[in-house]
DNA sequence: GCAAAAGTGTTGTCATTACACCCATGA
DNA sequence: TCATGGGTGTAATGACAACACTTTTGC
């Protein structure tokens, strides 16, 4: 398969995800071991050929379903890699996109890494999550911070969310002021349980959330 | 060549620009008639394949040589379109730039068209577009104005091109206030000439201009 | 002197910053 | 009672918005 593109036009179309969580105020990405050449047992990002008739995030929703379920509108699509030695088999763009996952959705941590622990990736996955994280920091806003967001939350946690996305750090009673006044958050009739401090009072998004 | 891709993973690689100027207060977009089937005479965005050992940028720097010269620092890339069925003769992905174009730069006014008065376009270009001034609006900004500035300008040009892409009035004062502020200009030691009004003042930006 | 665009200041409002201590809970 | 994070107010500063008239030139 891989030497057939003779015709120059022609390549592979690739998609990537940068799949982000946070965890302990760490910044965390999925990766996935290679099990084949090349770059057989380097850390990958997932992701896959587009089909025939697929788009791109549709291939990306097909090859991420076992290991969470995503949507169209929470895949945020950044950049597209075309360098022609990115790939040594044969010439394979990729189309980047970032997903981001609410501790909801993480079932298990195993497969995350902290981005300033990783060595060496395979192809050029570590410039496409540079390429991400530096579009997120562009980009940072409630609907995208949202998504990173449980159903319920103490202010706190959302203001480290704001500050580990944006890296800058947050004054929390001007964070705490800020936020409430901007009518985005109800507040719960919940509050935390079973924390060896006093416990926070839950928020959550006023606005539906599609789900 | 278009029937070739029967394996399912491969498809063309296009890359599409959509080049912009201003003039008279509106801004303008290049366009190109197609000369072949499909839509042959629709009007269509510049772009073209990707070689084999080409990056996009280096194919639309190929590709537009002839209308204008592109440097890789003023294309950016906004959108990559994968929707199946956007070709109709084979799979064809297109990733779309924007090229900003500065008065000096445009030779000739023939082929910039005004984009409200636009009909219909050859393939998903009408879209492509769409997103392109979304993507322009949203990332107004001091580096991007710059491009479409010449060397010397006044300061009430200056504003009316701040004015088209963010599509905001703004108020003269304060327009003349905040940017003399900012230091990013330097007042230069000519003024207008030959207009039939009072000359104004002309300025340039002060950082190193890559040229 | 008329048309056309250049140029100029002040005031009020709102948003942002800086800053330090007490509170409620579990262990 | 101690450790831990939750929760609170005020004052100063800076940014932004609203607003209308005079100036300089060519014709």
């Amino acid at each position: 398969m891989k030497e057939k593109n003779t015709n120059y036009e022609f390549a592979n179309i690739a998609v990537n995800a940068v799949i982000c969580t946070i965890k302990d105020k760490k910044l965390l990405i999925y990766l996935q071991t290679r099990e084949k050449d090349p770059f057989k047992n380097y850390l990958e990002l997932p992701g896959g050929l587009l089909h025939q008739k697929e788009t791109a995030q549709e291939t990306l929703i097909r090859k991420l379903k076992n290991i969470t379920e995503l949507k169209n509108h929470s895949l945020h699509q950044f950049q597209t890699f075309t360098d022609p030695k990115r790939d040594p088999r044969s010439r394979t763009i990729s189309i980047g996109y970032i997903a981001l996952l609410s501790p909801e959705k993480v079932t298990s941590l195993k497969n995350f890494y902290q981005i300033d622990s990783l060595t060496k990736l395979a192809f050029d996955h570590q410039k496409i999550i540079k390429s991400a994280i530096k579009f997120l920091k562009q980009n940072v806003n409630n609907q995208l911070i949202q998504e990173l967001m449980p159903s319920f939350f103490p202010l706190n946690d959302l203001q480290v969310v704001y500050q580990v996305i944006s890296q800058k750090k947050i004054d929390n009673r001007n964070f705490r002021k800020k936020i409430l006044n901007s009518n985005l958050l109800q507040k719960a009739k919940i509050i935390q349980k079973n924390v060896n401090h006093r416990p926070a009072s839950l928020y959550r998004f006023a606005n539906k959330v599609k789900s």
